[in-house]
RNA sequence: GCGGGUGUGGCGGAAUGGUAGACGCCGGGGACUUAAAAUCCCCUGAUCCUAUAGAUCGUGCGAGUUCGAGUCUCGCCACCCGCACCA
């Protein structure tokens, strides 16, 4: 090996170790500096990195290491989201343990990231499935639970007779389970749930505070939780009975022509028993498909009950239909049918030929307008409603609510889309839901001296089912208040709880308490969080819920626990495949050679079709292994490529071509790095100014676009700076000019960084505890210009001058250009436009 | 349907209302070499051209504001993402 070329097989490891022998990156909580958490979204130890976790993890440690250069004592902690199904079905289908699965994948996956060489402090490493992580979720869960935040429910959820399970939404596969195929039935369980709607509105306006979110993200949320206002009221019915309903546009109620309930209302229910054409049609609505195109096709259908309601003004009595468009979990799963102002109900009325009144115009004038094949949901002015006419939308809606308070039979509500957060599964695989049920005392929570619950490692996973009901040993323990015979819970929590407080575990980790509120203080809420956009809405909402919520039960004195919050795009690759038999089967680019145009099978040199640049993803093949990469590359190749090009919030197309030329360009920084030398005696001892304002201004430029997470700006900056030093002649100001390069690139490369430095500066410490380049304000300003000149808003010829030339000077310089008065052609000046320091236009 | 985003060379993309295409990739030409790799240098939006010069066009489309528009305003188009019989 010769000293002409970085060799990454054997710098990488060298630094790696330097790093974790002096503890470079653990965060002292007692440090003096200011304190800066960059937290990336932990992964779920699936087996082996991707491309999306590297350049996830690659942005926050460009950050992190960036900030330990400006003086601030950094927390950048990974562990691991370790419970969840794919450890179960690995169970069921290999006969492994899924502890046993979950953290064999930990340790390649941790070998993966280290061989990365990332700034995180390994030492507060946890996985959510270690018991001692877990036991201290259970107290969290029933200190909410005494905080009344949790509490149980009868609900309806998916039943897999076969796997014997719930199953989530996305689960059910056109009706049937999505392992077992057998059709899913509706069963009845009492589930646990948390009153995440508690905090609906705060949650909400939360999200005005939150300035460094996407706007994107916050409206997602917005929508999720989904506040409307409006009235509720309620019917008088033909048999004596009230039918509440709900809406949101209490101004058009003159409008009303009929009223409609939800199949599975009460009102159905009652009126199908004995009846079978009304269950047969309650049947009918509950068999309709829930996919948006189903719903966009399906025809409105409705089935008259025979009862009618009591119109509260006008006392016309509207039909009662069964409809199979209003669902029963919304609202309160009846509605007044305005069909001049509501798309759905238009469609009903024309069905079944209903009357549809218009309520709402342009103008007084147009109260007569017919409508034009739709319902008109906009805004204008009331009309054909008695004391209502000639308001506007927002008046009359107000007036309404009013007017139903002061009768006292209706009133002005809020209602939410965002419904409890239900935290029951059905598995084994997560944290035991701390409780045990008594037949004398009822559900009793585990005294919090016995946690944590274990999970039991004796569960079998060859009969389908939840292992934990099966288990004797395990489930069967004495009542902890009186001592009788009880149960455990043996259902456990969703996942999504185990990652709505980790980043608290990280800052603090006591034995004997989940965290510590001041230790927590002292590093939350987490400067910068980074992770894919799949998680705008759960993820994030939990966890500003349970924030939230650990803030009411007083163990934190914040409600917000991400600051600020980005979110990175897709890596994305060509997809290789041929058409065999009719269907495409797709090769990995490791098969495949590419070529200008075209691509080939290596297996049998035939041409296959070159596809669409999408997402990596397993069933189109189009991986690519970082662990293959790093071990051809080096890691800082491929960190470079994750920060190069691409701006980090789009997706990064992957080509082979574009991390050999980051390969490249890591050896050519190489060759610059040793020529620090070339500076010292008999070079110019009186510097190069040129090249000492673009060192500073690129220092000061890459700092702002690293801060701004704009890393593919500070990437091509790096590059113009590198090609500027290595066309300087050799100088003193050249040799400090590599020396800052070092530096500057040392977030990004730091194996190279590193090896450099101590190869340059032999007796220096470690580029990562080094700091940051100071900028001189002084050099980040030229003395001279370059100034555009136009003749009419075109260019015409460019000048230079000095920085701060008055406007006469630069007109005048203007006017004495040769090509500027060809352009001109004697033309009589207008008008003559100077911008200091940058151009003249020139108006004739 | 509702909400949001994006649209600039062959490609990824730069550009406080002020020189459009920085920087990188691909491609072309050359140097070094017996040769190759590596490296270095030059060219690389389109069209015209009397060609070291110069001209015209050009940031999805059409208008507008302005001395000047990729950037601002209005109206369209295309693609992508999220939500959705939510009353």
């Amino acid at each position: 090996m010769t000293d002409t070329r970085f060799d990454p097989s054997t710098a990488d490891g060298r630094w790696q170790r330097a790093w974790d022998d002096a503890g470079t990156f653990a965060a002292d909580s007692n440090s003096p500096k200011p304190k800066s958490y960059i937290l990336e979204m932990f992964p779920y130890p699936s087996g082996r990195i991707h491309m999306g976790h590297v350049r996830n993890y690659t942005m926050g440690d460009v950050l992190a290491r960036y900030k330990k250069m400006t003086g601030h004592e950094v927390l950048h902690p990974m562990g691991w989201d370790a419970f969840g199904m794919p450890a179960e079905n690995a169970a069921m289908e290999k006969g492994v343990h899924p502890g046993g699965w979950t953290h064999s994948n930990i340790d390649t996956m941790k070998s993966q990231l280290k061989r990365l060489g990332f700034a995180l402090d390994w030492t507060r490493e946890f996985a959510t499935c270690d018991a001692e992580y877990y036991g201290h979720e259970q107290a969290l869960f029933i200190d909410l639970y005494e905080a009344g935040l949790v509490y149980r429910k009868e609900s309806e959820v998916n039943w897999d007779p076969v796997d014997m399970t719930v199953l989530a939404n996305e689960q059910v596969i056109d009706g049937c389970g999505w392992r077992s195929g057998a059709p899913v039935e509706k069963r009845k369980l009492n589930q646990w749930f948390l009153k995440i709607t508690q905090f609906a509105e705060d949650l909400l306006e939360g999200l005005g505070e939150l300035k460094d979110w996407p706007e994107k993200v916050k409206l997602m949320q917005e929508n999720w939780i989904g506040k409307s206002s409006g009235l509720e009221f309620a019917f008088e019915l033909s048999n004596g009975e009230k039918l509440a309903v709900y809406t949101t546009r209490p101004d058009t109620i003159f409008g009303a022509s009929f009223v409609a309930v939800a199949a599975d209302h009460p009102v159905s229910q009652s009126i199908s028993i004995g009846n079978p054409n009304t269950q047969k049609f309650i049947e009918l609505c509950k068999q309709g498909g829930t996919t948006a195109a189903e719903l966009e096709t399906a025809e409105k259908l409705g089935f008259d009950t025979g009862l009618t309601a009591k119109h509260p003004f006008t006392g016309a009595d509207l039909p009662v239909y069964i409809a199979n468009f209003v669902l029963m979990d919304y609202g309160t799963g009846a509605i007044m049918a305005v069909p001049g102002h509501d798309q759905r109900d238009f469609e009903f009325a024309n069905k079944y030929n209903l009357p549809i009144p218009r309520v709402v115009a342009a103008s007084i004038e147009d109260a007569a307008k017919p409508f034009d094949g739709e319902a008109e949901a906009g805004d204008g002015v009331i009309v054909n409603s008695d004391f209502l006419d000639g308001k506007s939308v927002v008046d009359a809606k107000a007036d309404v609510i009013a007017r139903a308070e002061q009768g006292g039979w209706g009133k002005g509500t809020t209602v939410w889309r965002l419904r409890d957060w239900g935290a029951s599964r059905q598995r084994y695989w997560g944290t035991p839901i701390p409780f045990i049920h008594c037949e004398t005392c009822g559900v009793v929570p585990v005294p919090k001296d016995q946690l944590p619950v274990e999970l039991p490692e004796d569960v079998d996973f060859a009969t389908p089912g939840n292992p934990l009901e099966r288990h004797a040993s395990w489930k069967h323990v004495a009542c902890p208040a009186c001592g009788k015979d009880a149960v455990r819970e043996t259902d456990t929590l969703d996942t999504f709880i185990n990652s709505s407080w980790y980043f608290l575990r990280f800052a603090s980790q006591p034995d004997d308490a989940p965290f510590d509120s001041e230790e927590v203080a002292k590093w939350l809420p987490v400067g910068q969080y980074i992770g894919g956009i799949e998680h705008a809405i759960l993820h994030l909402l939990y966890a500003r819920f349970w924030t939230r919520a650990l803030q009411h039960v007083g163990k934190l004195d914040f409600a917000e626990p991400f600051a600020s919050l980005f979110t990175q795009g897709m890596v994305t690759h060509e997809t290789y495949s041929r058409e065999e038999d009719g269907r495409p089967v797709f090769f990995t680019p490791a098969e495949v050679n590419r070529g200008g145009e075209t691509a080939s099978l290596k297996a049998d040199g035939e041409p296959v079709d070159i596809g669409r640049v999408i997402k990596m993803s397993k069933s189109k093949k189009n991986v690519v292994d970082p662990d293959d990469i790093i071990a051809e590359h080096g890691a800082d190749a491929v960190r470079w490529f994750m920060l190069s090009d691409s701006p980090p919030e789009r997706d990064l197309p992957w080509s082979a071509a574009g991390i050999e030329g980051c390969a490249r360009f890591v050896q050519r920084l190489w060759r610059l790095f040793g020529q620090v030398g070339m500076g010292g005696a008999g070079a110019d001892a009186s510097g190069d100014k040129a090249l000492d304002r673009k060192v500073h201004q690129t220092v000061a430029a890459v700092a702002e676009d690293i801060e701004a997470l704009s890393f593919n700006k500070a990437v091509a900056r790096i590059y113009e700076l590198t090609g500027a030093i290595e066309k300087a002649e050799p100088s003193a100001s050249r040799s400090e000019a590599i020396r800052k390069l070092i530096l500057m690139v040392s977030p990004m490369m730091p194996h190279l960084a590193e090896e450099a430095w101590h190869k340059d500066f032999p007796d220096m410490p470690l580029v990562a505890d080094e700091p940051w380049p100071e900028v001189d304000p002084a050099l980040l300003v030229e003395d001279e210009v370059t100034i555009a000149v136009q003749h009419m808003g075109k260019l015409r010829d460019t000048l230079t001058a000095p920085k701060g030339a008055s406007k006469e000077d630069l007109e005048a310089l203007a006017l004495a250009s040769e090509k500027v008065q060809r352009s001109i052609d004697g033309a009589p000046l207008r008008k003559v436009i100077v911008v200091p320091d940058r151009l003249v236009n020139i108006v004739t």
